[in-house]
DNA sequence: CATGAATGAGAGTTCATTCAT
DNA sequence: GATGAATGAACTCTCATTCAT
């Protein structure tokens, strides 16, 4: 008798699994083609196609198409918010946005898929669902302006205003990720591809060593 | 008899130049389309129906879709080429670089569509067309690598490697740009919309400053 | 022995009720959906969502959503059977024609869905559950002969063929009704919406007073 | 020199003929298929196989969905106004009415398609297009409407509200026409097929009679 | 040279229905 | 007995593109 309950319980948990299994399986392969392709070549029969499956069946696990979306790009802020607060406990705020930023560049070379999703689509957001998907980019945004804040009060860096600052620095890193990922630095004859990541790097040492104060 | 073959030639050059018209006002057309509406919307349906003839036409003048935005792509760095040598004057680097900087900035408020197609998107560039195609970008590049040569000689600004400062000042700009033109600012909550091209422009001053030596 | 036989009678009893009640729920919820919506609406997964089953479940009651439709045709005839049949006292003939009629008018009125599914739609019905499914119109219509044919018999209208009378007047309270329910009134303009009913029973009592013998 | 232009024109009579034949064969087939299948089921892509056509192709010759269901609509007033003009010089208006009721029997009987979309299927109509599209209906009705006013100034019929007088007339007939058409009279077992409709032209005329002053 | 006509492919989405478990 | 999962077929509509004329 018990073990019968046990097993039900054992066959329910393992549909349960088998279930996310394949939520997983369509938002990894949405992922891939929305990078691939772009969000409108990205298409609902596309991923229907990738993974084997009707498309009927993407609407057992999504509303619809911006509902991946919208997951997708979630998705993306958790995995970059989980990043950044590995530095969260660095106690000179400095190096604290030294680190973040490096993290951010690390970010976007692997995965350039999501980074894409995240800060380079046009934004096809409908305003309800907007609010609250933008609250894990709030969250990395607010993290930033905290370490920046903390930086002016301890005069570390020459900017008066946090705001200004941390434009200027998220600017700044998102140039380097997103020309990296769009294949514009390759027009620049500068060596062989590898050197690129190395780049990137290389240049934000530069930018946060011109901050200083 | 001569008069003839003058004739003739006239003839084939008045069809030339026709033929030359036809293509300059498609490609206005694509050019006002695809900047009032954007890529999606600039379909060869729209322009054909702008200019008043049918979509089959514009085959006779060009490949396929592709080739028209190639050369929206090339146009476009002919506008900013243009830009940037209105400052090709100014005696002192540093300036200049200060210069095109803003121009750079402001190419992008003014036509962010063309913006996006030249250093946004994905590169739908086939390979033959890439070499043609990619020499205008590499003039404004090469400016401003001369720009930033100059001001390492002259020990303007902080840096001793040319690439990698231009590097470091295109990707900043870009930046900027870039996360203005997705409206990734949007999410930021400083003050009115009006002010973020504002806050633009201030951003670089900062930068620049920063970087002198 | 005997007490076990008992109890198997027992439950299969309870089984066979436990499948009546379960059709019935799928009932009712088809009823109340197709009555709220429309049928368009009240499709197979509105009705499982509705009553808190797998649309699959519905299948081991129906053979397919069409069966679901004929029982309610037959529900409608039934009840509007049920209110002819409130008027089946009445003595005289040509008063208890001047109910039913009124009956029916206030029935498509009360329930235009019913009215649809019965008198309007294109008859869906596979040929062989139409034998059983049309008794109940039958009802309903021998019912308005009877009535009729009371009415010649007493010289109470002007008509001799009770077949040709009862269609007369059948076809006349339909007009009104698929009229009505069809929005084919609104055209007519004559002062507001509220009136309208109150004309279809104005216009009937105009058409039985010149029935009159 | 002017054989050729003549000839021309011919060519572009014919595309034109062409065009309008091609127009009508989409329109032909519509008619067909949403009376047989309804207007759920008159679908873009039924209509294209019908005419072994590519769906894409029905978008040349008509906008959407809803503008074919727009001029069937209307194609079937022109006619309906037509065979009623056919009377309108019939000075006695009792018999003018008496010809335009068997007129508009017989239309349903011709046309039971047209029927069908006109005055019994579910009005999917914009509000927009509404205006301009119930005008022919509106055309039909005060014809109608114009009758019986006459009707009853010459004290021919019992009634003395015209308003009520036409909306009984045309309820009347439309309960014929729209039983007759859904197959509702089948169930009355009344000799053969064939008889019904000449039940039809007899109810009516009793109908007539009837109302006579 | 220009085009009218047509189309195949594809988009997102919904539905009634089936079947292994 | 019940269902989770899946699907095929259908829907309206748009697009870039081709080809005979």
């Amino acid at each position: 008798m018990f073990a019968v309950f046990i097993n039900i319980m054992a066959i329910k948990d393992r549909k349960e699994r088998d279930k996310l299994d394949r939520r997983k399986l369509i938002l990894e392969s949405a992922t891939r083609l929305f990078l691939k392709h772009g969000y409108e070549k990205a298409s609902i029969r596309n991923i229907a196609e990738d993974i084997e499956y009707s498309p009927a069946t993407i609407y057992l696990y999504f509303k619809d198409k911006d509902e991946i979306f919208f997951i997708l790009h979630e998705q993306g802020f958790e995995i970059l918010n989980k990043e950044f607060l590995k530095h969260g406990a660095v106690a000179d705020p400095f190096e604290r946005l030294n680190a973040i930023g490096q993290r951010y560049l690390q970010f976007s070379i692997d995965h350039p898929d999501y980074y894409d999703l995240m800060f380079m689509m046009k934004a096809p957001l409908n305003e309800i669902s907007c609010m609250d998907k933008w609250d894990a980019g709030d969250n990395a945004f607010q993290f930033l302006m905290k370490t920046v804040g903390e930086c002016i009060d301890q005069k570390l860096i020459n900017h008066t205003d946090a705001g200004l600052a941390a434009m200027t620095v998220w600017s700044f890193v998102h140039g380097l990720a997103s020309l990296c990922i769009k294949d514009r630095f390759k027009s620049m004859q500068m060596g062989d591809d590898k050197s690129i990541n190395e780049m990137l790097f290389q240049s934000f040492a530069y930018f946060m060593e011109s901050m200083k104060a």
